[in-house]
DNA sequence: TGTTTATTTGAACATTTGTTCAAATATTTA
DNA sequence: TAAATATTTGAACAAATGTTCAAATAAACA
């Protein structure tokens, strides 16, 4: 991690007083890890696609591999990715499964970059 | 990308009027992949570090290093990345190097989902 | 000018990731 | 019960990714 050796940063750290004043303000581990998982989560076409079209309307994988275009079994293990981590939940009716946005915060997330993006 | 044979989705879409509606309100190709790459920028640790102690204040290579405990080098690609997504810039002060959020909108986004995080 | 130091860069490497294909489940319907 | 259909799952595989190490730059200073 570190490298104490001559042709790299001689000095551990530049600014100490900037330094220890950042890192006590960063989250805690876990949820820097949690945070970063939930925006890799996001950060993939298929994924987000699927997250897109849930903003819009509860979908079965069926018309949810029409929506984002990517096969049945692609969605679906995709679908699964993004339900561990609860961000969309799922009613079965009969053979079909519906799935929805469980997490409103992702709404909010998605579409606040969603305008920027758009602008 | 699709597949018509017997054992997988008979029918290509289930609700046609959901699916096309659904479809006309996503975000065209360009904004999907552009959010997507946003998203992904975001959700990998150490660049996610990088993006919060930035949001505290403008640092050094090397203190951005001590900060986020990666090596000098492996922050330095990090950098390039958020660099030519332009979410960071940079300006030189002899042979140092010190960086700052480019991109206001990415600090409400990650803003956003800490307190949700934290919550 | 030559040395030191902060940063960048490229190659190599292991790891992770997303898709496909085939097969397994589960539910409905004939 | 058997056939059909929507979904899930696991293995295999190629592609993408993040880190390390060593070397290259670039700026400051002796």
């Amino acid at each position: 991690m570190k490298n104490k050796s001559a042709p790299v940063c001689k000095v551990d750290i530049i600014d100490k007083v900037k330094v220890k004043s950042t890192q006590a303000n960063l989250p805690g581990k876990e949820n820097i890890f949690s945070m970063a998982e939930t925006f890799k989560l996001l950060g993939e076409p298929t994924r987000l696609k699927i997250i897109l079209a849930l903003i819009e309307n509860e979908l079965c994988v069926c018309d949810l591999s029409a929506v984002s275009e990517n096969s049945v079994s692609a969605v679906s293990h995709q679908l699964r990715l993004l339900r561990n981590f609860r961000l969309i939940k799922y009613r079965k009716e009969g053979k079909m499964v519906y799935y929805s946005i469980d997490d409103e915060h992702i709404k909010n997330l998605v579409n606040q970059l969603k305008e920027h993006i758009e602008e």
